[in-house]
DNA sequence: CGGCGCCTTGAAAAGAATCAAGTCTCGTGG
DNA sequence: CCACGAGACTTGATTCTTTTCAAGGCGCCG
């Protein structure tokens, strides 16, 4: 019924480490099946100590933090390949809430096996390392971002950002990608109103360099996009897959 | 010469976990030696892969990434505890620097015996696994107070968060911290200009509630601190020592 | 048909950046 | 011993980006 790890659809992606027939191997005994999100369902829900982890299969998501005056800020976007609830894994609960946007099919792995992982294959525990350290990184180039640039850029590096990402996950199809989000989703991951963000979308589309709409992003000048967005020539990091 | 892990003077606190003798034997047999770096001095550079790891030891120091046009957006501050150098470890090279504020003095250990760790104590491996989410964590609250509060809120929120750091490492005397930063890196770290920075301390100031002056922070009203700071009692959430 | 969710647009208000000096402290060298 | 310069902190005035407020439009589903 449910994906064996060695017919993974994602492995094929460059963007993903290889691995042994061993790993694919202990990966698949540590799976314990598959979990359907429809969308707007929550996933992980912040301070909760969820016993599962997932790695996202098919179908995209975000993770946020709610807080105190109800202000929401988006941490990330989540696209196939991305592990979540590593948090609540080992830090015992998760620091932010995730949900799915879009009908999410999800693979789940127990907390309580985790244990045994970092026990029985330190190959494995390393790789969740490696992802835990690159969810970090990521999570840094977008402080940066909404730190440091101004409306126009932070839109244009959202844009260009998915771009990247979904093309390293064969998405991309005549330089346009799904984009299933709504403009509050971006504007809530860069800390601009929606009014703000939604007019300069406008601006991008009206320049020419790229076109937001119908659950879709086309970027027509891909190097302009990038110029914009003060990020020459992006290119997603190659990760470990689990 | 060197501090022996044993006699370490930050185990004593709460904010970090208890170990086991095993472990502190071990965490001991790690660390290779000490380094002491000068004021100003970089430790890690964005981009290098250091062959070093670092756990700060006394003094402290700063995370930075320089952006294309030269700015600059301060990641994170560095305090006695904390642990440096994982990203270029697991990685391959640092995504942002590092770098003495004060005169520095961090326990070293070689990445070559980081794999050496990962196979051989697995519970090390998963505090730095910890390690890693915490840091994340430590980013995503950054993120939630650069995206979606106003400048005032972000000055406070940024003393606050150093006094409730500064306190859980003993530091606090008569609700007095040290502060050896300069009211740039708080600006660079929240995303504000110099000059606004500088007046909304003095907004802070005039209104009583707290006096960053001469490398020390004095907060005279906690509570009227933490409601500005949006954060209800922030208390620094317990993690390993390494 | 009506309501709801999301996108769009204009106008006014506010918050923050930039510009431009000026002060203070401290270390250096004449 | 004092003039000098560098680096950090202050402060006022101006400009501009971004937010907030206020409507209207469009498509979809019960």
């Amino acid at each position: 019924m449910t994906t064996d790890c060695r017919n993974c659809p994602l492995r094929k992606f460059d963007l993903f480490e290889e691995m042994s027939a061993d790993e694919l191997a202990f990966t698949n005994r540590f799976k314990t099946g598959e979990f359907t999100a429809q969308p707007g369902t929550e996933i992980l829900a912040e301070g909760a100590s969820s016993t599962q982890l997932y790695t996202a299969l098919e179908g995209m998501g975000l993770r946020y933090k709610t807080l105190e005056d109800g202000r929401r800020q988006v941490v990330g976007f989540i696209l196939p390949g991305d592990f979540v609830g590593l948090q609540s894994g080992v830090m015992g609960e998760m620091q932010h809430s995730v949900e799915a946007t879009t009908r999410m099919v999800l693979c789940v792995f127990n907390r309580s096996e985790l244990w045994d992982l970092f026990k029985s294959n330190p190959r494995r525990a390393f790789d969740l390392t490696h992802l835990a350290s690159s969810e970090e990184h990521a999570l840094g180039e977008a402080l940066a971002a909404v730190g440091q640039m101004d409306g126009t850029a932070k839109v244009a590096w959202s844009l260009f950002r998915f771009y990247s990402r979904l093309s390293a996950l064969g998405m991309n199809e005549h330089d346009r990608v799904p984009l299933p989000y709504r403009q509050q989703d971006v504007a809530d991951a860069m800390g601009l109103s929606l009014v703000h963000t939604n007019k300069t979308l406008a601006k991008l589309r009206d320049a020419g360099v790229a076109t937001w709409a119908d659950d879709a992003l086309t970027v027509h000048r891909p190097k302009e996009l990038a110029a914009l967005a003060r990020s020459s020539g992006y290119k997603p990091r190659r990760r470990p897959l689990i």
